[in-house]
DNA sequence: ATTGAAATGTTATAACATAACACTATACTT
DNA sequence: AAGTATAGTGTTATGTTATAACATTTCAAT
């Protein structure tokens, strides 16, 4: 009992959300590591957990500091970007450049490239899928001699 | 004749180059300046010679560097973000937000929104205009009720 | 048991960007 | 022409984001 109250205070002073759709992805990340041998160790998959429950892009050292308290030891940059790093580069999260944040993907390995539509205020963002769009941006990079590689 | 030596050993060293595409933009953002009223200051001109002469995405302390050895004063970094937000601000350049760097942009106030081809090894890069697509994502911005202000 | 590769811990610092305040130039009013 | 308001610049300091480098640990494969 103790600790499920722990959880939940943690869960509500950070402002972690744990609806469905969460659920939903970390267990299909769970899966995808499985399937594909991945090394989900407990901080990545920690760090993982707080970027998708927060719910809204998170700057690194706000992931730092919600993840030193969540643990209870005190972690250092590089921890967090090395995280980040295998979360992105195995598309469970992204990176938005233009805000420095990261957000969770709520389908990870079902599309390949997103777009996302961010507000200025609030930083409430839609990560949005879009074929065509997707199609003409590899048509145009191929018509200039270049190849996608990210997004 | 020093002067023109000076300015050639300049652009040399610098790898700046001049070429009839530079200077037609050069002329058109002096235009543009003109016609809206722009306050063109001495230093926002030469900040802006220089990320357009340099032909390849530059980084802010790259910019510093190069206009401190250009004018012969020590430059701060907030005088090279001013002028970079003067810039972008009237679309005289843009900021590739994945690699922290500036580039000119060849075409002021004709396009709207572009998107950026970026080699990922040398940084060479193609500024691409797409009617449709940006089209597309304006659609998508308002059927998710987001209205697009910067991309 | 040994070794090798991947992951983590730790310190320091590099790279990118802005706050805050003082000063200067300009152009607009009266 | 003096006053004043605004935009631009100079300068110091510091905030923010990210990585280098090296030590240590973990764990699976030989």
């Amino acid at each position: 009992m103790k600790v499920k109250f722990y959880v939940v205070w943690l869960i509500m002073k950070f402002n972690l959300k744990n609806t469905k759709e969460v659920q939903d992805s970390i267990a299909r990340v769970l899966e995808i590591c499985e399937l594909n041998n991945l090394v989900f160790t407990e901080i990545r998959q920690k760090i993982f957990e707080i970027i998708i429950k927060f719910k809204k892009p998170m700057k690194a050292y706000e992931i730092l500091d919600v993840f030193t308290e969540f643990t209870g030891k005190r972690a250092h940059p590089p921890t967090i970007y090395r995280a980040i790093d295998f979360l992105i580069e195995n598309g469970f999260i992204h990176k938005l450049n233009s805000i420095n944040s990261y957000v969770g993907c709520f389908h990870p390995k079902v599309h390949k490239e997103c777009y996302f539509l961010i507000c200025k205020i609030c930083n409430i963002y839609k990560e949005c899928c879009d074929k065509n769009l997707t199609e003409n941006i590899f048509k145009s990079a191929n018509k200039r001699d270049f190849i996608v590689s990210n997004t």
